[in-house]
DNA sequence: AAGGCAGCCTGTAAGC
DNA sequence: TGCTTACAGGCTGCCT
């Protein structure tokens, strides 16, 4: 499931494989894969790429010709290089062809990625609203305090909502609680500043070191070389049945989704 | 405004 | 053995 620091590490090695390179087209398999913005009348392609950028959980690729792509990768979606596995895997539901034969490819199981081809004006219409870069110095305590004033939801379900935090999903919000010792059912509102700023110092510390260890691979996410990240090995709460000081893990469900929490660590 | 939840989607695994 | 059911969760949209 990518999260932020997959999101990131993949973004890292786009940067590398895409540097100085053109993207000459881009084959689509699936219809709702690919959103075609309205204004954009014929292919962008061939364009070379300027800069790419993450904002949240989406990839944003800009084009020499003031076009953009956008990419989320959704529950499942991954981005593999060619060299690397079969002409046509299963489940390939686009694919960006480059120079001298190579290949992207852009494989979702479940098909909640997308793919947007937009004017680089257009950006926002097809970004949702979201909140702060966890990593970035705008996420402190007093942002974090204005966001939650009056919020009387779990602080677990606070977490993953993109337009408060952007990027944070599910395994991520409940390493970060356990390792902050915070209980997911807390009411937001109800946390101490001291707690607060516990919160935000762990946050960017599970990011940072999940980023260093090339993101989670619980189920389908993988690096560009459809290698495995390594941060799954560090987990210590998510799909645990004990946690690491040996107490039993209680599981339950916020938000449809499902929390891991050790009730006498996390107060 | 805030919050809860169904629905989208497919592979995997458990249960009968 | 083979069928049915539950589960995994990022996001949108609907309802209260």
């Amino acid at each position: 499931m990518p999260e932020l620091p997959e999101v990131q590490t993949i973004l890292n090695e786009l940067e590398k494989e895409l540097k100085d390179k053109q993207i000459e087209g881009l084959d689509c398999y699936h219809s709702r894969t690919l959103i075609w913005d309205k204004e954009l009348t014929a292919t962008p392609f061939p364009a070379k790429i300027i800069g790419l950028e993450r904002h949240g959980k989406f990839i944003l690729i800009h084009l020499t010709n003031e076009n953009t792509i956008i990419i989320h990768l959704g529950m499942t979606g991954k981005l593999v290089r060619d060299n690397t596995i079969a002409n046509h895997p299963k489940h390939e539901r686009a694919c960006f062809r480059l120079s001298e034969k190579e290949k992207i490819h852009f494989i979702d199981i479940r098909t909640f990625g997308k793919i947007v081809l937009c004017p680089t004006k257009n950006i926002p219409a097809y970004l949702p609203e979201l909140g702060v870069e966890p990593l970035s110095e705008d996420f402190n305590l007093s942002y974090l305090q204005k966001a939650l004033k009056g919020r009387k939801a779990p602080i677990k379900n606070i977490l993953m909502d993109q337009k408060i935090i952007a990027g944070l999903g599910n395994i991520y919000a409940n390493e970060i609680l356990y390792r902050a010792k915070i209980n997911p059912e807390t009411p937001a509102s109800s946390l101490s500043s001291q707690r607060l700023s516990k919160l935000i110092k762990t946050t960017k510390t599970v990011l940072n070191e999940a980023i260093e260890k090339n993101g989670t691979s619980i189920s389908d996410y993988r690096r560009i070389d459809d290698k495995k990240g390594e941060f799954q090995n560090f987990l210590q709460i998510y799909q645990k049945t004990s946690c690491p000081k040996g107490h039993p893990v209680q599981k339950i469900k916020q938000g449809g989704r499902s929390t891991y929490f050790c009730p006498v660590c996390q107060k």
